[in-house]
DNA sequence: TTATATACGATAAAAAGACTCGTATATATC
DNA sequence: GATATATACGAGTCTTTTTATCGTATATAA
């Protein structure tokens, strides 16, 4: 319970790794797997859907690998998170789902102030802190 | 990811309606489950928890059932997660799993701040906040 | 005595999360 | 041009966590 997920904390090694090393290579993903004891074809498709958002930029064939993209720069953590994991939200009821209360729910309000203050703390946080 | 378990929520919606119901009679498992949409036996096993964490007081046999405690009154939300759900800590390693990154994790630092803020959040909550 | 409660361990079903596989495509290097 | 090394991506499986159920025991008001 309210862990963040293998993918999220994989992507920010990532992330991270690409980020501090300065060099002018992209570097595989093999190498950033191998280093951290992260699942290959795992890590593969997470910086996959990074690519696919422009926070990597990805060069296919021998000595490919990914580099930053430029828009990595100022991105909040809310926003990378709900890249990797659609809608965020500390309950069902705050993303889409149907909720079984109805109009019953007698902690409504004070689930969303909740909500509010973490989904804060997340969108406070900037990725190039991070590194 | 990142969300509250059924349990926490079930258990702020008893706590919720117990607390506002201010009758002298105990209230039953029966009347929660069924106003809510709750399954009986599941939050009943939560309100056994409570209640040996000295939050409910539980009355048996007829005319039986739940009543707060005094010790909810300056109770964190932090401390009612950690009850129902063990440590709180948005990874693994913040628990006490083995972490399999040995000593290369590069993002140790950065978790372990925003790990904290989002405790504060929850230990800066009391529950009679939520009533 | 009976009906209505809680107490609690064990187990099952469902959902989410983590990971793998197969195949396709691009490209540097020999 | 052949080969090896990369990314791209959909489909599928395995594992763990979460959610829910079952069975039995105990207490007590009426």
């Amino acid at each position: 319970m309210f862990k963040l997920s293998k993918k999220v904390e994989y992507a920010l090694i990532a992330i991270s790794h690409i980020n501090s090393s300065n060099s002018e290579c992209p570097i595989p993903v093999s190498r950033i797997s191998s280093k951290y004891n992260i699942p290959n074809e795992l890590l593969a498709k997470i910086l996959q859907t990074l690519t696919k958002f422009d926070i990597l930029d990805s060069i296919k064939g021998p000595k490919g690998g990914y580099k930053i993209k430029s828009k990595f720069e100022d991105l909040s953590l809310v926003d990378f998170i709900e890249i990797l994991e659609g809608r965020f939200g500390i309950a069902d009821c705050m993303v889409d789902t149907e909720c079984n209360q109805l109009h019953n729910c007698n902690i409504i309000n004070p689930m969303d102030k909740i909500n509010s203050k973490i989904y804060r703390v997340f969108s406070d946080i900037k990725l190039n802190q991070l590194t």
